[in-house]
RNA sequence: GCGAGAGUGGCGGAACUGGCAGACGCGCUGGACUUAGGAUCCAGUGGGCAACCGUAGGGGUUCGACUCCCCUCUCUCGCACCA
């Protein structure tokens, strides 16, 4: 063994061994118990950044630590592999995006094999294989069997500067989820997966997932955003025409005063005359600033109490929710108030607050009241609604639209957000959608047996627009499969999002097994742990989710959901440093404060997350080249609870490869004279620091494995695992008992460190003479007896403060604890001539005295 | 605005069902060893001379509150004209 630490000749070490034993493939093994933890594969970028570090450390010491445990564990990884990345690369830098995205697959490959992680490669996934995307195109012919797939034209978002078209969820703030550039509405002939035909399912659904993080499950239901309210027609007067609207306060029917409609509603472009002002109002469209509408000049009728209200159109409502047209409802609504005012329009409370008419506030009549300041939506009770006034708002809205339905002026129904995905790309980079447009015959869907259909390799990226499926006369010239006839390829290509919907799913089988085995798949899924980032909360879960009903429908699942806990991890942020004169700066050009470049005063800003732009970034390669894969794995385990954000510290790094050397010298220096390992005995003679040393040990044991199985917090495992690292570098071996306990303490050490620095703890494991490989031990127990301290530190307060502590020893009598507090010299002075009224005794933590306060 | 979460030493963070606030690490201070120390080891380290005071601020419940209840402030994240 050598005197000094050396994590690169480590680290490769057991890397090799690992893999030529091949510690970590898996069988599908009926006979035991399954663990499924499963990372969210990457998009093979180039490069893995600090985040990856994070996510697939805390993944592989789940993966180690239940192996340990004694599960059949399936842990594994591959390759968001399409994406518009490669096809910009291609166009930019004339490299074919097969080949740049296999280049970055070997090198992250190389990359994540050296942070040692224990993945079962056998099962490697690569989304742009057509072994792999074949499956997204039999889904799709699947779906299309059943209604799920169709296509149809609408508006959709489009962001120009990726010259595509993106799903709803794929739009953040009106951006581009991944280029950040402005979307535009465009109208485009398109296919949609009918995700909402399970939206009912999607959303009760949220209530069984018990191991999301609550944040995630809100977020998913805000998305899908049911909501109940009314549909009835407004007769427009003088025509026989109708307003459809849509409202939740049916309540507040009285105090309609317009109708508004969307700027492209169908019947905007005919009823407003002022063609100018309509533009103009389209212009502001979506646009959260101010309110632009214009007059229509017809009016609508109010069915509820006949009255005639002007129609609008209102830069403000929206197409896409509900029937794309309001009533409004200025007294009750702030939208509608704002808009009222600034076209001077009626306001009309309907509803004031209290639980009766006529209570405190309300005596005098609304309209002798100062004019409101702003829209009241609070409960109420009607005024001013015919034969409902007097009713509690929350009465009056089922009560109405019981009426309403009655009636026949309408009806209730449910609306949702949630909006069909559309899935197709006008890109090339992805998995072909396999449908064949014939001239006769119209669209027809590509043979399952001519399956896959695949991307040519063979195109020019020229960046002018347009999909190079466009030009390629090899792809697009086929025969139409029902007339043979002369016909035309689909050129989109299905949203990526497709591709990691099921990939878990193809996880279960090897990749020279058959794709999707039922018994494989009824095995492993679903997934037991799930581990990610959040900015994925509702795109790719959602995805998945639907996907996996959509599986269960067609056969291939038997159950509804596929993460039954999920963990999503912080992220890991950096101080950034900015110089005046050459803006944001790397770390490393930067020394004792000052720029390296121009030598002024850097300016060191607020923690923020990692990214290039910002310069606040570490690179794992480096990091790894300087430390090693162990102390990377094992200072983003420490720094912080995985859920929460992490911040980077360089010296916090030092720290964790200083507790690595520590270990490593205290193996080294007692590398002669450890005993074997042994059991030990029951009754063993060895010194009070010894048994102190045993107890310490199973006390950690305890306390490892109890914030391992308490939501994964490593941070607090390895706080206790280093505790006894100390405690076990300061301690003497005196006799044989002595040197046993010490060697127990160092094997169970090393076994609980595994799967933080699993090599080291390997090297370590050898070095003591133990035979390899330490991830064959089982995960230690320990004795609750052993764990137990014999004597017991009471802390003794007088009236809630802490005033002495006395030695007990544990089980001792209420009353015996009592009388020794009392009479503790130092607690007698604190009571003085007080008198007791009452002691209060917390079984083996502390007495509190509590006397009167006189005297 | 709505929804979720968080506020604890100089810093990252501990404290499971109310029971010694500050584990562990970083930093800092002193010492040892050294030609040297940005290596290593040892000791100390919330504030205050002290009584005491301290978990964003204010109230409350309790023998006892970082923890439970009410109010206020600040920050982060998500959604956002969703009728």
């Amino acid at each position: 063994m050598e005197e000094r630490y050396d994590p690169q000749k480590v680290e490769l070490k057991w890397q090799e061994y690992w893999s030529r034993k091949r510690l970590y493939t898996t069988d599908t093994d009926a006979s035991r118990e399954k663990f499924y933890c499963l990372e969210m594969f990457p998009y093979p970028s180039g490069k893995i950044h600090m985040g990856h570090v994070r996510n697939y450390a805390i993944g592989d010491v789940i993966a180690r630590y239940k192996r340990m445990r004694g599960y059949s564990v399936l842990h594994p990884m591959g390759w968001d592999a399409f994406g518009l990345p490669a096809e910009n690369a291609a166009i930019k830098q004339g490299v074919h995006p097969t080949q740049w995205t296999h280049e970055n697959i070997g090198y992250m490959k190389e990359q994540l094999r050296r942070m040692g992680l224990s993945y079962d490669w056998d099962r490697e996934v690569t989304t742009c294989a057509p072994e792999y995307y074949r499956w997204n195109q039999w889904f799709f012919l699947k779906m299309l069997e059943k209604g799920l797939a169709y296509k149809k034209s609408s508006f959709v978002n489009w962001c120009g500067s990726c010259m595509t078209v993106l799903a709803n969820e794929q739009v953040i703030e009106g951006k581009c989820w991944r280029c950040d550039s402005a979307v535009v509405q465009k109208e485009l002939d398109q296919w949609f997966f009918r995700i909402t035909r399970y939206v009912e399912e999607l959303l009760s659904g949220c209530e069984r997932l018990r191991g999301w993080p609550e944040n995630v499950v809100a977020m998913q239901k805000n998305w899908i955003g049911r909501s109940e309210g009314v549909e009835m027609d407004f007769p427009l007067e003088g025509t026989d025409g109708k307003v459809r609207i849509f409202t939740t306060r049916p309540d507040t029917l009285w105090g309609a005063t317009f109708v508004c409609l969307a700027p492209d509603h169908p019947l905007s472009e005919r009823v407003a005359a002022d063609k100018e002002k309509l533009a103009a109002v389209r212009a502001a469209y979506g646009e959260a600033g101010e309110k632009e509408g214009v007059f229509s000049g017809f009016y609508a009728v109010n069915p509820m109490n006949g009255e005639k209200i002007p129609v609008y159109v209102a830069s403000f409502v929206l197409m896409g929710y509900g029937t794309g047209a309001i009533m409004s409802v200025p007294a009750h609504d702030q939208r509608d108030f704002e808009f009222a005012k600034k076209y001077d329009l009626p306001v009309r409370e309907v509803i004031v607050p209290g639980e009766k008419s006529g209570e405190a506030g309300t005596s005098a009549a609304p309209g002798q009241r100062p004019p409101m300041q702003e829209a009241y939506d609070g409960p109420g009770v009607l005024v001013n609604s015919g034969r409902f006034s007097g009713l509690k708002n929350d009465d009056a809205i089922r009560e109405i639209g019981k009426y309403i339905e009655e009636k026949g002026l309408g009806k209730r129904v449910i609306n949702f957000k949630l909006r069909d995905w559309g899935i197709s790309r006008q890109r090339y980079w992805g998995t072909p959608i396999p449908v064949i447009y014939c001239g006769t015959c119209g669209i027809v869907p590509v043979d399952e047996k001519d399956l896959p259909v695949i991307l040519p390799e063979d195109v020019k990226f020229t960046g002018r627009g347009g999909s190079p499926l466009l030009d390629s006369e090899a792809f697009l010239k086929v025969k139409c499969p029902k007339c043979g006839g002369e016909a035309r390829r689909e050129t989109d290509t299905m949203d990526t999002f497709v591709d990691s919907s099921w990939y878990f799913v193809r996880y279960c089988s090897k990749k020279d097994e058959e794709a999707l085995q039922r018994g494989n798949i009824a095995y492993w899924m679903p997934v037991d742990q799930y581990i990610g980032g959040v900015e994925h909360a509702v795109l790719h879960l959602l995805y998945s989710r639907f996907f996996t009903r959509v599986l269960r429908d067609i056969g291939i699942l038997d159950f509804d959901e596929p993460f039954t806990n999920l963990l999503t991890q912080g992220m890991v942020c950096m101080e950034t440093l900015k110089c005046p004169e050459h803006g944001w700066l790397f770390p490393e050009e930067v020394k004792d404060g000052a720029c390296l470049l121009c030598g002024k005063e850097i300016a060191r800003g607020r923690v923020e997350k990692m990214s290039k732009s910002r310069k606040n970034v570490v690179d794992p390669d480096h990091l790894i080249g300087r430390y090693g894969a162990d102390t990377s794995r094992l200072f983003s385990l420490f720094a912080a609870p995985p859920e929460k954000d992490l911040e980077w510290s360089d010296k916090g790094v030092e720290g964790a490869y200083r507790f690595l050397n520590r270990i490593w010298g205290i193996v080294f220096r007692n590398r002669e004279a450890l005993p074997r390992s042994e059991p030990l005995p029951s009754s063993l003679p060895m010194t009070d620091e010894a048994s102190r040393l045993l107890r310490k040990t199973h006390q950690t044991i305890k306390r490892v494995t109890n914030d391992i199985e308490r939501e994964y917090h490593f941070n607090t495992a390895i706080s206790a695992l280093m505790e006894l690292v100390n405690e076990m570098s300061s301690f003497q071996p005196l006799q044989d008992g002595d040197r046993a306990v010490f060697r127990k303490s160092l094997d169970t050490a090393l076994v609980l460190l595994s799967p933080f620095a699993p090599h080291v703890a390997e090297e370590l494991w050898e070095a003591a003479g133990n035979e390899p490989s330490i991830f064959g031990q089982k995960w230690p127990e320990w004795d609750e007896g052993i764990a137990r301290e014999e004597v017991i530190e009471l802390v003794v307060q007088v009236n809630g403060k802490v005033r002495a502590k006395v030695m007990a020893p544990p089980g001792l009598p209420d009353e015996e604890i009592k009388e020794r507090a009392v009479s503790e010299p130092k607690v007698r002075g604190f009571i003085g001539q007080k008198d007791i009224r009452k002691i209060v005794v917390v079984k083996g933590r502390l007495v509190n005295i509590v006397t009167s306060n006189e005297g």
